[in-house]
DNA sequence: GCTATTTCGTCATGCCGATTTACAAATTAG
DNA sequence: CTAATTTGTAAATCGGCATGACGAAATAGC
């Protein structure tokens, strides 16, 4: 249950599903679902001529939705046209929740996400975690998913699954931590630790960001580089609708791009690395300042009273990222650049020099920078949906587990 | 018929086929031919259990594809165990052929490739086409596929498709070639100037390079990194065994990746790009050269002579190609890195400090780089052999044209 | 040799999923 | 009030694969 789902997730409709008649089916209930969803109450005549099936076919799948509590009928629709009118399909409220779940250096949050999109239940807590081992910050966070678990059933979901999303390196098998530098964490098997009644997946926190932008972003294209900072820098690379995750899992380390060949020593080996100048520790340096709990907000608070040194050291690390993210887009032709996360709150001061560097460089119109309007809930409501997009990919895993 | 070609050729096996009974059976038809050819003469038992479908589904399948002359059945096996002895079936090697083709700066090449992948026909035919304008090149192409058309139906194939490579860029609908330099060429439509009655796909040669790589390589994996050197540096990106192409089209685009950002101008507006260090024009001008038709040759005959000049410019390319790609493996994280096209007979003196760049720039063990055993006809056979993947991946297109 | 066994290819039959066709229900247009 | 239009469903049909049975062609064992 568990593979199937971190399949599904980065694949669209269905797409891992196998080639056979029981598999076409799935992926219909898949399309009659989506389209549900995505273009609000319709009727069954008009999902089936949206997805190119016949009525017939679609009033057998949608029968198959309800009966499995995703879809509900909402009555008869306000007659505006002629003939009989057609009875309103919503894709239910009360059917299967997306529990998200965030370890993050200074504080545990959880949220639970309905097939809507809207998130149903909450809970944070603040706290810091870095140095901190992995027992008894997930036994924390356990409590917390009990919590949002429980509150959501009073609304009448039941929880799908559970995605929680970390600051640091996650193995391909969607379990093991094999490395949080800001935790202290290394080759941790969450999976022994968490829940084991829900099906779960374990991801960078990065990965989950790029993937909430993709799919509750504005007019968020399909094909993006999303950028966030909490390890050194993480970038996600969204091609057609789906993470690119290279052979080992960890393609977008953006971090230890070579920007200035000769640069400083870098802990990677290398030398001159985009952390060195744009990475948390190194702005901080920069700026003169000493790193204390709540690096990114300091370095907010002082930007946003005028500091100067401040923010000429973001200005320079925009320069540097404008550097790194030149290669990138030459490399993938990417359709935006965004920047998510932590990095939302900086741009006012980072975007300028980030965008005038990547001006230069390219011949032609340059590739547009944005910033999330996610801010720093990105990655909860990313790992959220992920597991929404699971049960909406191939329904009928899913079904009667209510 | 063009557009279809052009898309099922990025994707597996019919991956672009609709989703409905028909697409299913147009699928299980190029299961059966990719099996076939994949796994040399099989009968029908043994290629029904390696796709998982029954005997009798695969003797209609093979019924089918032999009418279309896609498979032929060489008689009974020679029986080695118990039981009859199955009917060996193989591609047929008197179907559809592949007619690739190349416009290269000094030379124009035709070659027709048969199901099986075999060459059956080739033309070259050597002259500088630097700065002709197309009207009269691709009548020599024209000439040329005429030629190796009328050799090919003389050995009982039939032409599926043309595809041609151009050492430039290529607009999205595989027809307008949007700018090659090394040519003069500039918005030019080249299917208004090549034979009408072949469907047509036009490419990057770079790009049809890494799909040779991919589909003929030894061991080449299907998320490698593919380099090669002809419009200043191109490289292809390979995921999941299929070409990642960028929003416009122009993903890849390696030459402007900064190297050092502080470096000198470049034609494109930024500074420093690695075209300046491991350019055509920028290792002859290291080495103390003045540029003639035959570049590449006259590098790799002054290396092989043992100049040191020319050794150390191929030094320090290789050490800038180095930084560019530690970018692009950070990235990417594909699972190799292949140098093909004119790079391959450079690769003695790049390959070293490439290397070794690549490696101190990598924490844990170095991206393994490799060159192309293809050597220069990797773009050619490329294209040839995707009009021949167009054909595998979905054999009930071309089905009945013979 | 002769029979039993194994495997191959094919047929008749059945299942599953979607389409086609037909029809009752519910609305608007006149 | 009737005609026209649209919806949803039921019955019949079709396309595609699976199942099970059969003859054909080989080996294994006697």
């Amino acid at each position: 249950m568990t593979a199937p789902l971190h399949e599904a997730r980065t694949a669209g409709p269905g797409r891992a599903l196998p080639d056979t008649q029981q598999g076409m089916r799935r992926r219909n209930l898949a399309r009659v679902l989506h389209t549900v969803r995505d273009e609000g109450p319709l009727s069954r005549a008009a999902v089936a001529s949206r997805i190119g099936l016949t009525r017939a076919a679609v009033s057998t799948l949608v029968d198959e939705l309800i009966r499995s509590g995703l879809l509900e009928e909402l009555g008869p629709e306000r007659p505006g046209r002629v003939g009989r009118p057609g009875s309103a399909l919503a894709v239910s409220a009360h059917g299967p929740a997306g529990i998200g779940a965030e370890v993050g250096v200074d504080h545990l949050a959880v949220c639970a996400v309905d097939l809507r999109g809207a998130t149903r239940a909450r809970a944070i807590r603040q706290g810091a975690n870095r140095g901190r081992s992995p027992q008894p910050v997930l036994a924390e966070l356990t409590e917390l998913i009990r919590q949002v678990v429980a509150e959501a059933e009073g609304e009448g979901l039941w929880p799908a699954g559970l995605a929680v999303a970390v600051p640091g390196l996650v193995a391909r098998d969607a379990r093991t931590v094999v490395r949080a530098p800001n935790l202290g964490w290394h080759e941790t098997d969450l999976g022994a630790l968490l829940p084991a009644d829900l099906p779960l997946t374990v991801d960078n926190e990065a990965n989950f960001g790029a993937l909430a932008e993709l799919w509750l972003g504005d007019d968020t294209p399909r094909d993006f580089l999303h950028v966030s900072a909490e390890i050194g820098i993480g970038a996600a690379v969204v091609v057609d609708g789906g993470l690119l995750r290279g052979t080992r899992g960890f393609a977008g380390e953006l971090g230890h791009v070579p920007v200035r060949p000769d640069g400083p020593e870098c802990a990677c080996g290398g030398r001159g690395c985009l952390e060195q100048y744009a990475g948390e520790e190194a702005v901080l340096r920069a700026a003169g300042l000493e790193p204390d709990e709540d690096r990114v907000g300091l370095l907010t608070g002082r930007a946003a009273e005028g500091d100067e040194s401040v923010r000429r050291a973001l200005r320079d690390a925009g320069t540097a990222l404008g550097v790194a993210l030149t290669g990138a887009v030459n490399l993938l032709d990417p359709q935006s650049v965004v920047l998510g996360g932590e990095l939302s709150g900086l741009a006012p001061w980072l975007l300028p020099s980030l965008r005038d560097e990547l001006a230069r460089r390219t011949a032609g119109p340059a590739c547009p920078v944005s910033v999330s309007g996610l801010g720093p809930q990105g990655p909860l409501l990313g790992a959220a949906h992920s597991v929404v997009r699971a049960v909406l990919d191939d329904p009928a895993a899913v079904a009667g587990q209510a």
